[in-house]
RNA sequence: GGACCGUUAGCUCAGACUGGUAGAGCGCUCGCUUCACACGCGAGAGGUCACUGGUUCAAGUCCAGUACGGUCCA
């Protein structure tokens, strides 16, 4: 088990928690405590500071998330939990980072990247969800510097205009075609601007002619690196316009112009540069209103904005050809459950417009593990990384010097400085098979291990968590990280709506657990099909706790039996000790020792060989449901025999169970052949309740127990008898309930008309048959047409 | 705009691969204290399988398209 402890949620759940910010420029404090009321204004606090504030509460918060999965019997060896922020997680990081750098994977660029204004740091492309906002249209007029008029272009973003250094349109587009080449000013700011062709403008969006600025989404960053566009910033990473101008030759006027905008956020900029492109009359018309679509980090609540920085990548296909091929072959070579998941992850790969952006400008996180050289003037030389050796990693390059370099040349002329960034969290957890395999530190294990069997995780993720996986073990090991991926969907609330904090409709497990018990829970998260969104469903939760309440009824019914008909302990008494749960006032008695296997040559009833045919059958299917990860299919098979075998099979024999003699013997011998390998079945859904039932008559734990085998079982029987039986007996019934009389009412004489097929089935279980339906006279009838089996009773009067 | 998944009883879903009389649970109605279980048991009612075509002796199932819902990617 690992904890995915840091990155982002956790700097903003101890913000929150504790009601302090990280500011890296205060000093350390030995004695540093949170202020005692959190609500109040966020308390700055150094870096060293906020990364223990961090710890400490990942600390408690694993504790509870242990405890909960514990609860639910997730079966884990607690004793190899791991955390990404833990010394061994930095170390596996680091080593693959610089592994990569080695290798020239990993690489610096100062180029446009996706910001988070909010938390001030770049995201990754992976990172990103698209949401609808309310915007408005503004048409601003472009005078052409030939002075033949203006040309009209669409924007929501008007306060970008400063920004702007080109117009583009469709190559196609007759209507500016004669424009291409030629140049127009910008409205308030009168820079010249060429008008451009490129495939990607829209010619039936807006005015079919687009503005480019530097940067207000990713196709500028597109047309700006195809058109080999000068860049005129003009946002800061702050969300507020930078102070100062963003074209040192602009005059007058323009600087004027930018004045009025310069430290505003946004939206405070696109309000006043509305306000002057009205009274200058470049804005034409009034603004309309519209709703698009906006790039937001996914954690975030402000839209990103694009700005230029230097930051670390990681190739991933998103930018060489070659690559992004192997990686769709690692796709196709990856068996997928459910299969069509696949193509997710095809979509992705395909889409992908970059590489990997790893370096986060946070605190809580694996240190990017590298310094630069500082030159004579005491710049930093960034195309002079020092890297520690392997052997010393994990390393905090804000704390520990690089090789060769003493800790006071920090930060002089001639010294060096330690990057500040962390990686992305991602670039952690897209090493969780080589962390979990030892890789590099244990290699016995990892040979025995690597490639993993499967990875187990939901849909969402397939973007992140599964193709970062991809990408770090195809360029580690030249190999998949795993052969399986095994896809789960969501858990959607009632009206199948994603459930989210904010939205407000989140149900969490500790609630259901603590009403319906774990194996309930479990039983309804097992019904839902892989990769397959499940709406949250409580009838079904105690549906699951009705169903592990009647196997420890059936069990104790069983084992009970077996007591009363070995004559050698019929006389002993009953426990009626403390109720180990409401339903179970008596636990059976069983003291005797050792090995509890059933005696399988015991079984010579037609009807109890039937039975276990049908067991053999529902072995074998739930045994290759699990063997494709069909677990919703394994339970549904094995309750439905279980329903079965309670309703029919144990009512027909119970009379015969109670009785001593060589098919009294018979029967119980069938009843705890089958309460074995049932008990097995649903172990994975029920662990509690298979444990505690297992546990009153077997040795050692059930999840150590042997998987049942269909070859563990007694030899051939027909399941036709017990199928004929059972439909007799449920048509006697039914004449008992239309009669509205007792089920125990005595029945004169039954008279069965069937095909001869079924009548010498039926025949082979007769006397159970006549017992479990109180049934005084059975006789048959050969039917010639061939139809459904009917049954005539007769009642006694009442 | 491209792609994927789905649409079956009031609700939640099986019915796949391999076409052959429409299934389960919940809920509802009725009955039953029955010696494993009233946190139980038994019975009953309830569906034009989203729609339109096609293939076939036969389509919930296969093929083509449409609509609607959800999701992923642009």
């Amino acid at each position: 088990m690992g904890w995915d402890d840091n990155g982002l949620p956790t700097e903003r759940r101890v913000q929150n928690y504790f009601g302090v910010r990280c500011d890296p420029s205060v000093p350390h404090d030995d004695d540093f405590q949170p202020p005692a009321d959190a609500t109040g204004e966020p308390v700055p606090v150094g870096r060293r500071n906020f990364i223990d504030l961090c710890l400490q509460l990942t600390e408690t918060d694993e504790q509870a998330f242990e405890d909960l999965y514990r609860r639910l019997g997730v079966s884990v060896d607690w004793s190899l939990t791991y955390t990404t922020i833990g010394q061994r997680c930095r170390r596996v990081s680091q080593r693959a980072f610089l592994r990569n750098l080695a290798r020239g994977e990993a690489y610096q660029a100062e180029a446009p990247c996706l910001w988070d204004v909010t938390f001030r740091t770049a995201v990754a492309q992976a990172e990103l969800e698209d949401r609808p906002r309310q915007g408005a249209l503004h048409r601003l007029a472009f005078g052409r510097s030939d002075g033949g008029g203006d040309v009209l272009i669409e924007t929501t973003r008007p306060e970008l205009v400063a920004a702007c250094v080109a117009l583009v349109a469709h190559p196609d587009d007759e209507r500016y075609r004669p424009l291409f080449g030629a140049s127009v000013r910008t409205p308030l700011f009168g820079a010249e601007v060429p008008v451009l062709a490129h495939g990607l403008a829209e010619p039936d969006k807006g005015t079919g002619i687009a503005m480019v600025c530097t940067f207000g989404d990713t196709t500028d960053v597109t047309w700006w690196r195809e058109l080999e566009l000068p860049v005129r910033p003009i946002m800061g990473p702050d969300g507020r316009l930078r102070p100062e101008l963003p074209d040192a030759a602009w005059g007058s006027g323009a600087r004027a112009a930018y004045g009025e905008i310069a430290g505003l956020t946004a939206n405070a900029a696109r309000r006043r540069i509305t306000e002057l492109l009205g009274r200058s009359g470049e804005l034409v018309g009034e603004p309309q209103r519209t709703e698009h679509a906006v790039k937001f980090f996914e954690k975030g609540d402000r839209p990103l904005e694009i700005i230029t920085t230097r930051q670390w990548y990681l190739r991933n296909g998103g930018r060489d050809m070659p690559l992004r091929k192997e990686l769709l072959d690692r796709g196709t070579e990856l068996a997928w459950v459910p299969d069509f998941m696949r193509t997710r992850y095809s979509n992705w790969v395909e889409g992908l417009n970059g590489d990997w952006l790893v370096s986060r400008q946070r605190w809580f996180g694996v240190p990017i593990p590298v310094w630069y050289a500082l030159d004579a003037d005491g710049w930093p030389r960034y195309d002079r990384v020092l890297v520690p050796s392997e052997a010393s990693l994990p390393i905090d390059p804000a704390s520990d010097a690089p090789p060769g370099y003493e800790e006071s040349q920090r930060g002089r002329p001639g010294g060096f400085v330690g990057d500040p960034d962390v990686m992305d969290t991602w670039a952690t957890s897209s090493l969780s098979p080589q962390i979990a395999c030892g890789w590099e530190e244990d290699p016995d294990l990892f040979a025995r291990t690597f490639p993993m069997d499967v990875r187990p995780q939901a849909h969402e993720i397939i973007r992140t968590w599964l193709f970062s996986t991809v990408v770090r073990a195809h360029l580690e090991h030249d190999s998949l990280p795993w052969r399986r991926a095994a896809i789960s969907g969501w858990v959607l609330d009632p009206d199948r709506k994603k459930m989210s904090k904010s939205k407000g409709n989140v149900v969490t497990p500790i609630g259901l657990l603590e009403t319906y018990g774990a194996d309930a829970v479990r039983y309804w998260a097992a019904s839902g099909r892989p990769g397959t969104d499940t709406a949250f469903d409580e009838s079904q939760i105690k549906v699951g706790r009705r169903l592990a309440i009647k196997l420890l009824n059936a069990a104790r019914f069983v084992l009970g039996l077996a007591a009363a008909g070995d004559s050698a302990a019929a006389d002993r008494a009953p426990d009626v000790g403390a109720p180990a749960a409401p339903s179970l006032r008596r636990r059976p008695e069983y003291t005797g020792a050792g090995d509890r296997a059933p005696d399988v040559g015991a079984v010579t009833e037609p009807i109890d060989e039937a039975l276990i045919a049908g067991l053999g059958e529902l072995i074998v299917s739930a045994t290759e449901a699990f063997d494709e990860f069909d677990y919703a299919r394994a339970l549904e098979r094995t309750e439905r025999f279980f329903w079965d075998f309670t309703d029919n099979y144990v009512e027909l024999v119970k009379n015969r169970a109670y009785r001593d003699g060589s098919d009294g013997t018979s029967a119980r011998a069938c009843l705890r052949i089958a309460l074995s390998v049932l008990q097995r079945l649903f172990a994975p859904f029920l662990p509690y309740a298979c444990e505690e039932s297992w546990s009153w008559w077997q040795q050692g734990s059930i999840h150590r127990a042997s998987w049942p085998q269909q070859d563990e079982l007694p030899g051939a029987g027909d399941p036709a008898v017990l199928a004929a039986a059972s439909e007799v007996l449920a048509q006697v019934r039914r004449a008992k309930s239309e009669a509205r009389r007792k089920l125990r009412t005595p029945v004169e004489s039954a008279h069965v008309t069937a095909s001869q097929e079924f009548l010498e089935a039926l025949s082979a279980a007769s006397g159970d048959l006549c017992d479990a339906g109180n049934i005084a006279e059975l006789t048959l009838d050969e039917s010639t047409d061939g139809e459904a089996p009917t049954v005539e009773a007769t009642l006694a009067a009442e």
